[in-house]
RNA sequence: GCCCGAAUGGCGGAACUGGUAGACGCAAGGGACUUAAAAUCCCUCGGAGUUCAUCUCUAUGCGAGUUCAAUUCUCGCUUCGGGCACCA
């Protein structure tokens, strides 16, 4: 036996369907109105150079839905491409002397065999990479779209340098004052750039995050605290003793007659300009440099300690006219609200520090309900709810009903409005440097900004660069890419040399892939006809590392691509499922640690099947994955172990065909037909829509247990042929999304002339899954103390005779009274006494 | 500091709507087969006790509470992970 018995050889089994697969196009998608859309998307890889185990995760998750949608008889949309844009190619480019387009697409052609290699089944025929002029000629046009609406501008401000990277990055991209991508801390440094308008939409982006149920709670919480909505009021002071006026922004109106002075950025012109020719400039401009200079030196999480200085200017109270003296402080910053703030030391714990540092006063008005405060001898700010008092007209009111009482009167008297400030700024898109997407845009001396004209799309990147460690970007060191002529008065010019962003890119891809590849979209941007019938995407796959960066940037971007008419949709994603980690020894897999697995060595010592089985079988997939090589070795043992019964009872499970299930199915065939029909229940429920994968898997283990038990040569009497026929068609179909190659080879073996990739998803028949006898169990006092065997269904009060007669249970209850019972029906008796 | 999330055997993890805690897998121990090993198959496997059984006690981070009954619900803590952090 042994010697004739096939081996599982993974290897010839996956290369043959492989290469069918792939030949026949099996995957390539077209829309069907007779069928349910349905699109699933894995966020598309970085051409790094190879797959890492990562990416075998994440695109496994997506093929498992992919091919159960279809089996469920969906029209399924599942594409692959490439972020082909961004830094590593031109490092690599440097340090290799080589091209990084070259670079790119060499990475590109061996990572796309990878995917291969893993049995993925993506419709190659709508591949894109972002890098090809094809895809980003787009993108120039909706920039170009952008800025004719006024969405996308340019400006000279402070943006986060990152030194290494030699370029210019988006506050998403600083992670705590650190690049997301080579962890250094980045500097500020004052530079033009180009920005898009994403606080236009941030009201709605906001307001979409409560109409997401399909998104994690933590990443909406996440991009709801990154918009930073602040609810409150702006209201004007003006500057004692000049023309001038100082408008502050806070969320508290209600104690504006408890401020007692006013705390402004150090960068604030009014600060300047109040010290300018006092005898506290020089004082005044040092304080400047130095806060500027010590913020900048910060460690990323650390404060520094309050600070300030007075300016010698004071501003007046609009409600009270009272005189405040102008600090410039540390702590307040210029980006957000209007880089000035009211002083309430009674009621900011901030304001309070920095009153006692400098022996301000502390007014308390808002008062706890039932308690008076003292600002003398106050130890901390009181932030909460109260009673206002001392507030002129305004006392007596509850804080919040103040808030707008005060509010509505400094709009009546012309100096305050309601105001709502949120954190997000504008979008920097502007990076200096090469691999990305030319800004498509010239500047002319005598005309001004323009924009490239849409028949000269695209800028192309130009390919006779050279690239060195120089740190200016190549594209502004070549005069040939630089020097242009004006589109409206032909004149000399200059084009814009920085190129975007490479989350430009990203934010949009999932779009083009509904019509990529289709004549329709080689002259357009989308085929709007496609989009609207594809998106939005269904179920969106990928890491939490993107729950703000490209999660909230892509989300942007369809609302103005909705704006400039291309899509009909508001939301991109409508499930999104962030997987966890591939972790190795409690820690990321990393070279440093020396802790990476490779995903192509373990596929040519298992097959692409095992490795697939066992990263969907070790965790739940929002979880970190602990990767462990001797589960991989169980993975193996299992699909191995189906595919020896397979061969060894091949001529059987031939004929179980010829028949159909015997008229009354008892004994070993109801053990095994039942187990069958419960696990395509238990399957199909966790793979439809929770996603519960590993249960999934352990519920077919089960059946193959119990199916290979009922086989043993030692029982008694085995089951019928077609009894094992279905089972072992269940466990085939039902494992087929996770292990596809092993399923749809063995598929064929039994007898099939129809690819397991076309046929339907197994059903369950409800009758099959009752059990004859029903375990309940007998507690007395609440503890476990008996069981019986019952028909299911058997009345609570034979059920109660039961247990009461039950000589165990009798021996606990003894001669106490029974003061209760307690049925559930086919569960438990639970006797209390 | 603030906001989320998690905590179950040696390990990864199960447990429907509160109803047999530990499914499934890994590791470990014992056995069968073998000249031997590998592979494969069978048995045991939270802890403690014991009369060795269809036994008892104990056990889901810790402490309370609700309930006939709590891994599950409530409150308070501890630890770990993640996010935000002078945001006015």
């Amino acid at each position: 036996m042994n010697t004739v018995q096939a081996r599982y050889d993974f290897t010839a089994i996956e290369e043959k369907w492989r290469t069918h697969w792939l030949a026949t196009k099996t995957w390539k998608v077209t829309p069907d109105l007779t069928r349910k859309k349905y699109y699933v998307l894995s966020m598309f890889p970085y051409p790094s150079g190879r797959i890492h185990m990562g990416h075998v995760r994440n695109y496994t998750i997506g093929d498992v839905i992919a091919r159960y949608r279809r089996m469920r008889g969906d029209n399924v949309l599942h594409p692959m491409g490439w972020d082909a844009f961004g830094l590593p190619a031109e490092n690599a480019a440097i340090k290799h002397h080589t091209h990084p387009a070259q670079w790119t697409y060499e990475n590109i052609d061996y990572m796309r065999i990878q995917l291969q290699r893993l049995g993925l089944s993506y419709d190659w025929d709508r591949e894109l990479a972002t890098c090809d002029a094809s895809y980003y000629r787009w993108e120039q046009l909706f920039f170009i779209q952008m800025y004719e609406k006024g969405l996308a501008y340019r400006k000279m401000t402070t943006v986060n340098w990152c030194d290494p990277c030699q370029t210019v990055l988006a506050n998403e991209q600083v992670i705590a004052g650190i690049c997301w991508r080579c962890e250094t801390q980045v500097t500020p440094r004052q530079m033009q750039g180009w920005f898009l308008k994403i606080t236009d939409y941030a009201e709605e982006l906001l307001a979409g995050c409560d109409q997401l149920p399909g998104w994690p709670e933590k990443v909406l919480t996440m991009q709801r605290n990154w918009i930073g909505k602040s609810i409150g009021a702006e209201i004007e002071f003006r500057v004692a003793g000049r023309q001038s006026t100082l408008r502050i922004f806070t969320t508290r109106p209600d104690t504006i007659f408890g401020a007692t002075f006013m705390s402004l950025a150090p960068e604030h012109p009014l600060v300047t300009e109040l010290s300018k020719n006092t005898d506290r400039e020089a004082e005044i401009t040092t304080f400047i440099q130095r806060t500027a200079a010590a913020r900048r030196q910060l460690k990323p999480g650390e404060e520094a300690r309050i600070e300030g200085i007075f300016t010698g200017g004071f501003c007046l109270n609009p409600f009270t006219g009272a005189e405040l003296p102008i600090y410039a402080a540390n702590f307040v910053l210029m980006e957000y609200g209007t880089g000035a703030v009211m002083a309430v030391p009674a009621h900011d714990q901030r304001d309070f520090e920095f009153a006692r540092q400098y022996n301000l006063p502390i007014t308390p008005v808002v008062h706890p309900y039932g308690e008076k405060l003292d600002g003398k001898t106050l130890s901390a700010a009181h932030e909460g709810p109260g009673i206002l008092a001392d507030s002129g007209e305004f006392s007596g009111l509850d804080w919040k009903a103040a808030q707008k009482a005060i509010t509505s009167k400094a709009a009546q008297k012309g100096f305050g409005q309601p105001k709502v400030t949120y954190r997000l700024r504008d979008w920097g898109i502007s990076r200096q440097r090469y691999w990305g997407t030319p800004i498509p845009i010239i500047y002319c001396d005598q005309c001004g900004t323009q924009t490239v004209p849409s028949e000269q799309l695209p800028v192309r990147l130009p390919t006779g660069v050279k690239f060195k460690k120089s740190g200016r970007s190549p594209l502004s060191a070549l005069a040939s890419f630089g020097d242009t002529t004006c589109p409206t008065c032909r004149g000399p010019a200059q084009r814009e040399t920085d190129t975007m962003d490479t989350f430009m890119e990203s934010s949009w891809y999932f779009a083009r892939y509904t019509c990529q590849g289709s004549p329709g979209c080689s002259e357009a941007s989308l085929d709007q006809q496609e989009a609207a019938h594809w998106l939005p995407v269904d179920q969106y796959i990928g890491g939490v590392e993107h729950a703000i960066l490209h999660l909230l940037y892509a989300r942007f971007y369809t609302k103005v691509l909705r704006d400039l008419g291309y899509l009909t949709i508001d939301e991109p994603f409508i499930n999104l499922l962030t997987q966890g980690m591939v972790i190795k020894d409690g820690a990321k897999m990393s070279k440093s640690k020396g802790n990476v697995v490779d995903p192509h060595e373990l596929i040519n010592k298992y097959g692409a099947d095992t490795v697939r089985l066992f990263s969907m079988f070790a965790a739940p997939p929002e979880r970190d994955l602990e990767w462990n090589n001797q589960g991989v070795e169980g993975a193996f043992r299992f699909l191995s172990r189906i595919h020896h019964f397979v061969h060894e009872q091949l001529t059987p499970i031939r004929h179980g065909a010829d028949h159909d299930l015997p008229a009354t199915i008892s004994g070993a065939n109801r053990t095994l037909h039942r187990k069958t029909h419960q696990t395509i229940s238990k399957v199909t429920k966790d793979l439809d829509g929770a996603f519960h994968f590993n249960t999934a898997i352990s519920a077919v283990m089960e059946l193959v247990n119990t199916l290979l038990a009922l086989n043993n040569p030692e029982a008694e009497r085995k089951p019928d042929p077609t009894v094992n026929r279905r089972a072992v068609e269940a466990i085939i179909a039902l494992l087929f999304p996770m292990a596809p190659h092993l399923c749809a080879e063995l598929w064929e073996e039994i007898g099939h002339d129809q690819p397991l990739d076309t046929l339907s998803w197994p059903e369950y028949d409800p009758e099959a899954l009752k059990e004859d006898e029903t375990t309940v169990i007998i507690q007395v006092k609440g503890k476990l103390r008996s069981r019986l065997q019952v028909a299911p269904g058997t009345s609570d009060k034979e059920l109660q005779k039961l247990a009461l007669a039950d000589d165990r249970v009798k021996g606990f209850i003894g001669a106490a009274q029974v003061r209760k019972i307690i049925v559930v029906p086919d569960k438990l008796v639970n006797i209390v006494i």
